[in-house]
Formats: C-alpha cells, structure tokens, sequence
RNA sequence: UCCCCGGUAGCUCAAUGGUGGAGCAUUCGGCUGUUAACCGAAGGGUUGCUAGUUCGAAUCUAGCCCGGGGAGCCA
C-alpha cells in the first residue's frame, strides 16, 4: 500500500470525523456495505474505530460512482471527502465522497461470506477472523479493553505490583482439573497452567502485594456458555491478608471495573443494546451469604439442597436473582474447595473461601480465599487429595521459610466482560475463543 | 463421560411418506435520500454419511460423523 500522508487533507478517523464537520477529510479503512438508489450509492465505510455513512451523486462525482458502483463489500478503501451533519445518516454525519482509493477490490467471484444479517453461530466461529471486523464485535473487544485496563489502574492504585506466573508448569496447582499436556525438551513433560495461584503465593511472599493477569488452561469437556479452555485471570495475592480483606478487594476491583467500561465506552455499551442503569447499581458493598445461609435461600425456594451439596450453576443462577449486585457466598464447606485453603478456627469444617456470582446468571466470576499457612497442615492436605509431594516441595517452602496469613483470589476476565456485556456466550469477549472441539481459526 | 436438540442452495430457514421452496447473498436490469433500502429477472442442490423399511424417503428406523445447549467440574 502506497503512503496517502501526500493528500492535502488531515487523514482522520471516523471516531473523530464529527468535530470536523464542514471539512475535508481523508479516512482510511474498508467498505462496510453499500446502498444504492438510482442515481446515488450510500457506501458505509468502517475504519475500526466507527461506521460512517457517504454519499456519491452520479451527477456531480461521475468518476467515483464509477469506481465505487458494484465495489463488494469489505474492499479496502481510502476515501476523502466532506464531513457534514445529516440527520438522515446514521451516526448524525456523513462523508459527501469526492475521493476514493481503491486499495484491494474483493474478487466478485469470492464475495465477503459475513452479511448484514443473522447467521448461526458454528458459521461465525469458523470465521473469527472476519467476524471480529462487524460493529458489534469490535464493541465488545474495545469493552474488553477497557476492563482490563481499569482491573490493572485498581490494582495498582491499591499498592498491587503486576507479576507474572509461568505457563509451563511442572504439575497441576489443583489436582481436580483436566491439564493439557505438552513436550518439554527432552522427553520432560510439562503442562499448561490452570491458575497461577500457587506462584503468586510466591510472589507475595516476596514482594508483598502482587497480581498476575494472564491466560491459563483447563481440559474440561465443558460445554457451556460460561466455558473456555482458555481463559485470562486476574490473581491478587497479598501477604499478611485475611478473608475479609480479600472480599473487599474483590468487591473494589469489580465495582471499578463495571463503573469504568459504564463510563468509558458510553458508545459502545449502546451500540451493543446494554442497559447501563444496571451497570451503575454495581457499587461496593455487594450483598453477602454465608454458604449456610444458601443452602437455606435454596431451600425456601422449593430447592432440594442440603448442607455439604456443591453449589452449581442453578443454584448460583436461583441465589444470584435475589440481588441486582454481585453476590458474595462465603465460608464453604472444606471438603468441597481446594486442598490450599484455609479453615475457619471458628467451625473447622468450613473453609475461610469466597465465590463471587455475577447477575443475571452469568456464574461465578471470581473464587478465592485464605490460604493454609501451616506447613504440617498442607503436608496432610496434598496427601490427602493424592497430589504428588515431590513436585510440591517449593510451595512447601513458602511454609518452611516466613510462613505468613495470606490470602487472594481469581478473578475470570472473560465471565466479567460477558456479564457487563449481556453477551449470551462468552465467546463472544475473547478475539479467538479456544473451546471443546474447536481451535480454529 | 452422560442427557437433550439440530444438520436441506454461499447464509437464515420452510417443505402431510408422493415433481425440494422462500428471503438474503451473487450476476444482470430499474430507481436522486437510502437506513440489514426497494422493484424485476437469472444462475445456484449427492437434503451430513452409510445401511435399512417402502412402489416411492429431506421426512420413518439403526449406526456413524459434525455442531449446539446442559450436567459434572470450574473463572
């Protein structure tokens, strides 16, 4: 592609295209769609940062009705033009086209597949690549974006240093989920992690306060709107923190998170038909329950549940309607979390651990806790759940040298920025969704 | 791994066991304010695969393949 910075006219984006009503303009991006009527085609550019409609009159540009009649859809443009206010266009503004750089035409014989319309999902999977280019889409990654960057600002702000945990590890960090196995060198084996909990026990012992934000794995043959085989977690981790500490955390960085996309990214949240209202009611402190108290909210709901039962989707779903906030279920049972978490002193059998369900039915976003501090304790846990102790000997060292309270949790990027989007699936807020059955494109 | 649903034109979907259709997309024609534009015409099919029942199967039966939703498990 040749250098278009020679056009007299400031190259823009249709983001800004607005404020320069009563200019020219050049915008460089793709043919969206076209409209045609006559003697006149409404093309809509997309530049990624918008839509924009513009307007050819076969009268008074000839040479660009040419070029531009019959252009498929996508093709590749640079088009220079007349910025001006037009209620009839959507958006409020339109591009009267006096220019138009054809970059790459789409061949006629191999139109663009992805069409104006509704199509089903296996056809849109197949075709992430393009797929991710429709407003919508482009929406809910710049939403994702967004969130992101507000969970790094909260952390931070908070005292948190950003750290990073291994992808490769040597075994799992919790015996109860499928791993993906890979080929280290030389006949080792290694495996893609599912938390990088464990390292950031490290982490914090070492630097206080920490946090990663990165992918991590799980082989389940889960099929479900809620589930990846890829993910990205954010995991705080702070030394010398309890429970309660670790609930307001939480709490803090999710209310920071929903209020910032609500006010950053206004736009897209409407092109995207969510209702902000709901976004704003997201203000700490959310509701809380004990697991006791669910099992008895279940139960006079007509659920058949009873204490020592795991709480799954339904229930969360039948829990999570009682509020219009997150909700926090608090202290489960031991034997049902993981073999690192704290008891309470107070009741032995429940486990200093918290769930954070979103509303609306989006499940849990985050899970986290205490973690067991006792070396003697932990020794009996990894026993206990037939974890391999060899491979377990650095964590036991976190134990032996400066044991200290310490708590944090995971929080799923993608179960948030579904529920702050209303999205139907979480496949939809990560640019290359990784599922059961499918890796491609 | 288990349970439920689905697979028909490029896409989204119709079709009582009796000649496989529509809308969109594509191509051609028309239209000076369209909003997934509209109007007219044309091309486009091994009905997921295999076997069976039947005079006759998109339709009924069995097996397999692929996809979707859910359970379990989890963020």
């Amino acid at each position: 592609m040749t250098e278009t910075a020679q056009t007299p006219n400031p190259i823009t984006t249709i983001e800004q295209a607005g404020a320069q009503a009563g200019g020219t303009v050049t915008i460089r991006g793709w043919l969206y769609n076209m409209r045609e009527s006559g003697k006149l085609l409404f093309p809509i550019f997309r530049d990624g940062t918008g839509t924009m409609q513009g307007v050819v009159s076969l009268k008074e540009q000839p040479e660009v009705f040419a070029a531009l009649k019959g252009l498929p859809q996508e093709s590749s443009v640079v088009v220079t033009g007349s910025v001006r206010t037009e209620p009839r266009a959507p958006g409020g503004f339109e591009l009267g086209v006096t220019g138009l750089e054809i970059i790459q035409r789409v061949p006629d014989s191999a139109p663009y597949p992805i069409q104006l319309k509704e199509h089903g999902v296996d056809f849109l999977l197949d075709r992430r690549h393009l797929w991710i280019r429709t407003p919508r889409q482009a929406a809910i990654l710049r939403i994702r974006a967004e969130a992101q960057r507000a969970a790094r600002n909260y952390m931070d702000a908070q005292g948190y240093t950003q750290t990073d945990a291994p992808i490769f590890t040597p075994a799992a960090c919790e015996g109860t989920t499928t791993l993906f196995e890979v080929n280290y060198i030389d006949d080792q084996k290694a495996y893609l992690t599912q938390s990088g909990q464990l390292y950031v026990e490290a982490l914090a012992a070492a630097l206080g306060k920490v946090y990663t934000f990165g992918p991590t794995f799980r082989a389940e043959k889960s099929k479900t709107r809620r589930h990846l085989t890829e993910f990205w977690m954010l995991e705080p981790e702070a030394a010398y923190a309890h429970l309660e500490d670790m609930i307001q955390l939480a709490e803090g960085l999710v209310s920071s998170v929903v209020q910032s996309v609500a006010k950053n990214r206004t736009r897209e949240l409407a092109l995207i038909e969510r209702d902000v209202k709901a976004l704003e009611k997201i203000v700490p402190p959310f509701p809380r329950i004990t697991y006791d108290d669910a099992i008895k909210v279940l139960q006079k709901a007509g659920h058949p549940a009873k204490w020592g039962d795991d709480l799954g989707g339904d229930e969360e779903t039948i829990i999570s309607k009682e509020f219009d906030r997150p909700v926090v279920i608090h202290r489960y049972p031991t034997a049902m979390k993981a073999f690192y978490m704290a008891t309470d002193p107070a009741r032995p059998e429940l486990s200093l651990s918290f769930d954070m369900i979103a509303p609306e039915g989006y499940g849990e976003i985050i899970g986290g806790g205490e973690r067991l501090a006792d070396y003697d304790t932990l020794v009996e846990r990894l026993r206990a759940h037939n974890l391999p102790e060899e491979s377990f000997q650095w964590y036991l060292d976190l134990r032996r040298f400066g044991s200290v309270p310490h708590s944090g949790f995971g929080l799923g990027l993608e179960r948030t920025v579904a529920w702050i989007c209303g999205t139907e699936h979480i496949r939809e807020v990560i640019p290359f969704p990784r599922m059961l059955y499918r890796v491609y494109p």
